[in-house]
RNA sequence: CGGGGCGUAGCGCAGCCUGGUAGCGCACGUGCUUUGGGAGCACGAGGCCGUGGGUUCGAAUCCCACCGCCCCGACCA
């Protein structure tokens, strides 16, 4: 591909709304062109890299039986209704309709569809197992897209889909599809962890993200040097070793002017947070209204919230009314003379005495509040976030938080969509079952951006071999006044095009700088530079883009890189 | 949805406060020179100043509304 002919263009200053290194470089370096919020255009040089990263992925999904299919992006909105997500899913499931008033949305995955095509297509036990998938755009209505292709709301995925007789086969389709993903990132160059993540509203059995460390990431891991641990903070459990014990004292009101937060109270009364209860404030989507209380040293973790009550739709931050409405104070809260509230407690607090907690009146906290001598918890149980050094629940040595990317998850479904679709096979026992699903995602833009998050440096991209748009750029330096250093060029990469592994040809008539500091930017592998001081050197100038090392190869030796891919001598490998 | 910021040429920005009809760098076109690390000179093209309304003799500039984009939070995979 001639430079002079590609459709791109480097930009020498940084866009000013790119903050992180790979949005930055993937649009100066002419991969990408923003088309509105969480929108993106792919260049030629872009789409080309997708789709290499889409080819690992479809060689690894294959390679455990994977059939690769193509399911509708617009579906009508009766496929959802019958899930149930139509109604469960906000504003994100994107609704329309179409010229004849008929509801229609926007797919965010295909469990529905695939569920359908299961109950029309599958009638026995000697058709299973299988999985199926597709590359498939998604779009989803994200309230807030961000990080350039980090989090955007159309996009690629690949979504696969496993379905099995019994639970046994789809623990053995999950373990295939968590072998394959370690394959897929190494290949991609990621140096991806496994977490257990929440099954969260498609109420499955268990999950795994798969999550690349980046300070970027809107995620927090919880993981353990000392053992495997590795849960997202979402789920992980938290060791909470067992407060100084005390005998209870009694309840003893204290005022505390302005001192609205814990931060505010324990500096107001010369007390550790530990010596707090905190209360969160929250309304689940099916209408409960719902107080939190953990420890003040802790923060509420909406996710274990959420499973604990079963909250339909979620959890939203309670309004100051609703509060009020309650018995209660915003920022003097706590369970004391609460009505009409489902009251949650963390067993922590439940196991440290004489907490100061509010009064729900302003500028008033209570002093030695315990539980469940002073209110009636509806539930006890973790609610806490794990915190930096908290002890590991697994071994106890002390835990690290980190922020990771998720570039992939699996998923165990169970039989929820097959149930609601009526997808069922007749057995060896001549029973209906319902299949059993899994259902297993990468976001193809997502896994690029990770890329370059991985394999740049300040000068540009710096392309694993598996994913390079190309494998090589050959510069041309002086082809204008030296013949001979033009006809080099241009046999080399006919050569290249003839062997079907075509290279970036930077032909244009520009200052070895700018080609030079463009080849940088833009990445490739291998730089391949003929100029007349190449060729008195005895042929052409390689330069590996990673290492930066260089050294000066015959005609003939790149010849064979073009033609094989290789070099024949380890020395610039 | 809450908080903050920003919309002026393909990109980065100045001009706005104090109203007088738009400028700089890069990129782009032509010519000459240059040619191993973002070249030089000359000439040139390119802008409903986000949109609509208002104030004014006159609005990029002041006022109002809307739209869009970015960041933090909420939310989410």
């Amino acid at each position: 591909m001639r430079l002079s002919e590609l459709f791109f263009a480097t930009l020498r200053d940084d866009p000013g709304e790119a903050e992180m290194a790979s949005h930055r470089l993937l649009l100066r370096a002419g991969y990408l062109r923003q088309l509105g919020s969480g929108i993106y255009s792919l260049l030629p040089l872009g789409k080309k890299v997708s789709d290499r990263v889409e080819q690992v992925i479809r060689e690894e999904i294959d390679a455990i039986g994977g059939q690769e299919m193509e399911m509708p992006v617009v579906h009508p909105a009766e496929v959802w209704k019958e899930s149930g997500r139509y109604f469960k899913i906000g504003p994100e499931l994107v609704r329309f309709k179409d010229r004849s008033e008929r509801d229609m949305v926007l797919a965010m995955t295909h469990e529905e569809v695939v569920a359908m095509l299961l109950r029309d297509l599958v009638q026995s036990y000697r058709q299973l197992p299988m999985i199926v998938y597709h590359f498939q755009t998604k779009f989803r209505d994200e309230p807030r897209s961000r990080g350039g292709l980090i989090r955007v709301r159309e996009f690629v995925m690949k979504d696969s889909y496993s379905c099995d007789l019994d639970d046994a086969g789809l623990d053995e389709s999950y373990r295939k599809h968590y072998a394959a993903y370690e394959k897929i990132f190494r290949r991609l160059g990621l140096e991806a962890i496994a977490v257990r993540s929440d099954v969260g509203i498609m109420g499955g059995t268990a999950a795994h993200e798969f999550m690349v460390l980046n300070d970027f990431g809107e995620d927090t891991l919880v993981l353990c040097d000392n053992c495997d641990f590795a849960d997202n903070q979402q789920i992980a459990g938290v060791g909470k070793p067992d407060p100084e014990p005390e005998g209870l004292l009694s309840m003893e009101d204290v005022e505390t002017p302005g001192a609205t937060t814990i931060e505010a109270l324990a500096t107001f009364l010369n007390i550790p947070k530990s010596k707090t209860a905190k209360a969160a404030f929250f309304v689940t989507g099916d209408g409960r209204f719902v107080v939190a209380i953990v420890r003040g040293d802790y923060d509420v973790n909406e996710t274990k919230l959420v499973n604990a009550l079963k909250a339909r739709g979620g959890l939203r931050p309670a309004q100051l009314e609703e509060i009020k409405g309650r018995g209660m104070e915003a920022g003097y809260g706590s369970p004391l003379g609460a009505r009409d509230a489902v009251i949650v407690v963390d067993d922590l607090v439940e196991r440290s005495p004489n907490l100061v907690a509010g009064a729900n009146r302003v500028g008033w906290h209570v002093r030695n509040v315990n539980v469940p001598r002073d209110y009636q918890p509806d539930m006890i149980l973790d609610i806490a976030n794990a915190r930096e050094g908290d002890p590991c629940p697994n071994c106890g040595s002390p835990v690290k938080l980190r922020k990771g990317i998720e570039v992939g998850n699996i998923f165990k479904l169970g039989t929820d969509f097959t149930n609601a679709f009526g997808s069922m096979y007749l057995g060896e026992d001549g029973e209906r079952h319902p299949i059993v699903m899994g259902s297993y995602g990468i976001g193809l833009g997502r896994n690029v951006a990770c890329i370059v998050e991985a394999h740049h440096d300040e000068k540009g991209i710096a392309w694993p071999d598996e994913v390079a748009p190309y494998p090589a750029h050959l510069v041309s330096i002086g082809a204008g006044r030296d013949e001979k250093v033009r006809e080099t060029a241009e046999r080399l990469h006919d050569l290249a095009k003839a062997a079907g592994r075509e290279i970036l040809y930077d032909d244009r008539d520009e200052s070895p700088g700018v080609k030079f500091t463009d080849a940088e930017l833009l990445g490739m592998p291998w730089t391949l530079t003929v100029s007349p001081r190449s060729l008195a050197a005895g042929g052409v100038e390689v330069t590996r883009r990673e290492s930066g090392e260089r050294r000066t190869a015959s005609i003939d030796e790149v010849e064979g890189f073009l033609r094989t891919g290789r070099f024949a001598g380890a020395a610039a490998a």
